[in-house]
DNA sequence: CGGTTTTTTGATCCAGATCAAGCTCTGTGG
DNA sequence: CCACAGAGCTTGATCTGGATCAAAAAACCG
């Protein structure tokens, strides 16, 4: 959750990342989707790799009495839909407006079959979701919903390059679907947040981060 | 949780898994952990890459209160230790009396820039893992106490193969923090899925499954 | 504006936590 | 072979964090 992943590298001299990046650059389709459309759902077959050109995508799965879980959210330059298997295990929707980019599964296979650089992109990209699931069940089993709400709050700075004021690209119902929590839980626990001085709610989707340093403690 | 992660694989023909196991038959050192004994802990360097040969073998980490999570249990067959970074992030710890297969990073990053197929193997390894944190999150984020309690028991006799009966290699508390509850909660559940008479418990750490459709049906 | 959705707040409830004994295994030494 | 200590497990009583139910208040939006 807090953990850097973004700074850390298989190889610590190389930008891999950035290194697929740039192989990918090659003409690919940009498609746009409206808020809350879906982008793909589980169980269809997983012929793409996506990449988040602007905006914000989720990731879910729902149990059959409609229960949802929310295993990521996904911002600008990260890559989600990359599956083991022939099929997608989850359905992604677009948060707001965004723009993504989509690459054939097969040219993927076939890069990395080409180049060793990319298949270690590839994998960096899958141990890097990985660290981040791992993160999460931490999160789930063993923390507070206070101290979840915070780790949220902190994790979406990192990710979006927000200093202390920070966009919220999702719903109440998103936060709490992510966090394991009920959307009353959410709003109750950001309103005691505000109360105590941790952060300011200027308005419903922009929280400003007031001391950061309290906050990372509870999530430590 | 419930997926039969085993049963798949990246290309449907070739069983990479067992490719891996073959090509790493080299010598290895294969050291022995008595029960509750540490193979690595949390922060360590990952030198290592680890294969359980037999017994099992639990991961973790703990909050600065004294919290745990265990984040996966291994059985024999099952890959731990794979790191993206240069220290392990979690801690690592015999269940029980456990042999381990200790296999040098270096040898296996070589490997993987030598064969494509060892380079896909890993990649496998790292996505299989992926797919059961996500599962673990569902459970953990959206799942009864009950619901959880059902799957683990499914989980154990699918990943060792056990019929109707299966032997539980962890304690109550092992089982309390990975399914994010307390011992207590956990004695409880396997009791009342005794009255109920989906499970006997002819022994602490033997569970025989008694209705194995009613389970799976809690936990779909 | 008025209608709809989303969020917040309030009141109450309950699943699972916590606290507190007992109980059941082990193993150990006499 | 038994007494008994200690760990792990179960069971009981009570408490509580977060869920649920309900309604008011914002925010959004034609």
């Amino acid at each position: 959750m807090l953990s850097p992943i973004r700074a850390q590298s298989f190889e610590p001299t190389v930008h891999l990342d950035a290194n697929l990046d740039a192989v990918l650059a090659t003409p690919c389709a940009c498609p746009r989707f409206a808020r809350d459309e879906e982008i793909f759902g589980e169980g269809e077959t997983a012929d793409y790799v996506y990449q988040v050109v602007s905006g914000a995508v989720r990731t879910y799965r729902i149990l059959r009495d409609g229960r949802r879980q929310i295993d990521e959210f996904h911002f600008a330059g990260d890559y989600f839909g990359l599956e083991l298997g022939e099929a997608h295990r989850v359905t992604a929707e677009a948060m707001t407006d965004t723009t993504i980019r989509m690459i054939r599964r097969g040219a993927l296979s076939d890069l990395a079959a080409r180049r060793g650089d990319a298949a270690r992109a590839i994998l960096r990209l899958t141990a890097e979701g990985l660290q981040r699931s791992q993160d999460h069940v931490l999160m789930l089993g063993r923390r507070s919903a206070c101290e979840r709400v915070a780790g949220l709050l902190l994790d979406i700075a990192e990710r979006t390059n927000a200093k202390a004021e920070l966009d919220v690209p999702m719903s109440r119902q998103d936060m709490a679907d992510y966090l394991g929590l009920t959307i009353e839980t959410v709003s109750r626990t950001l309103t005691s947040l505000q109360d105590e001085g941790l952060i300011a709610l200027p308005s419903v989707r922009h929280v400003v981060l007031q001391d950061r340093r309290a906050l990372e403690r509870m999530t430590a």
